[in-house]
DNA sequence: CATGAAAAGAACTCCTT
DNA sequence: AAGGAGTTCTTTTCATG
């Protein structure tokens, strides 16, 4: 994971687009070269994968909720995992800290969707109670970090001297 | 936006990177065609862009929290966001219905990161308070929704009369 | 690990139905 | 809105420094 790494995966979770041709271009190598290092990042679990980005008012999805989940004492946390991921709704599935055991993201085409995601969600045997935050307005979602230079890959971390400079990010889907 | 459109949506989604020959040949029409309906969706704001995804924890970001933001009365709510919007370990931004105003996600690091940016974060004017919920497993995220049918553009939308099925999913990068 | 050249394939444009 | 043909560009492979 050199600088040229570091830039590579920083444009293309901008635009996961962009072509070996273009890639070459911006970071001053061939294309082959770059073939070789976007590979060797797929391969070692930098990049993990590509997807095109959904508007979901568009594709029908009008409701974005964030769900935090208490569970009873004594359960398998893995099985009550195991039972969210049968759930197309749940986008995304954490294990926290806090004041519950789970939170989750859900998206629903509307509020009747919701309701019964919630009755689903709430017969899971080890859920205890869930607490419902809705998204009136979503700001932005899955803007991309910017890779720096000292989050090295695994461990050898130097020690932080300054504070790094931050970029500017506009609205919509950030580049 | 037909069942061709849908499965194109659906594919992308899944694999941003896949050809125009792949999905002509998954959706049974000529490459032209198929980049003639992507490019639509694309104009149309359906497809909003493309993304690499990267493990956070290979670039280095080995810290997930959502943070709930309570916010003092009488404070323009879109001022605050603005000021969210500079911090760019902000990955996602809410303004949300329930206990607090602005629902966040960001992504740091190490907790002395956390500290760092709860504090700067704190400095905001207008921010009354913050509940900070730390992922200690990430199970899965960004898994992306199947489109369906009963899903159309804007507010066309047929009563629902069958529960969907579901399809399955599996661990780390969904496809 | 990068380069350059060559072959294969894909993307893009235009034109026809 | 889709298919076919031709051009351009990119991807991919391989040999070389």
């Amino acid at each position: 994971m050199d600088d040229i790494d570091r830039k590579l995966v920083n444009i293309l979770c901008a635009d996961g687009r962009t072509s070996y041709a273009e890639l070459a271009r911006q970071v001053g190598l061939t294309p082959p070269s770059v073939q070789d290092r976007v590979a060797k990042l797929e391969r070692t679990g930098v990049i993990v994968g590509y997807r095109a980005v959904a508007d979901p008012a568009k594709i029908g999805l009008n409701v974005t909720a964030a769900i935090g989940i208490g569970t009873q004492s004594g359960r398998e946390y893995a099985q009550i995992a195991s039972e969210f991921e049968k759930i197309d709704e749940i986008e995304s599935c954490y294990f926290v800290a806090g004041r519950e055991s789970y939170l989750i993201k859900v998206r629903v085409p509307d509020m009747s969707d919701l309701q019964d995601l919630l009755e689903r969600i709430g017969a899971i045997p080890g859920v205890a109670e869930t607490r419902t935050t809705i998204a009136i307005t979503t700001h932005w979602e899955g803007r991309p970090q910017e890779v720096k230079d000292r989050e090295l890959t695994h461990g050898n971390r130097r020690p932080k001297l300054i504070r790094r400079s931050r970029m500017g990010q506009l609205g919509g889907f950030h580049r």
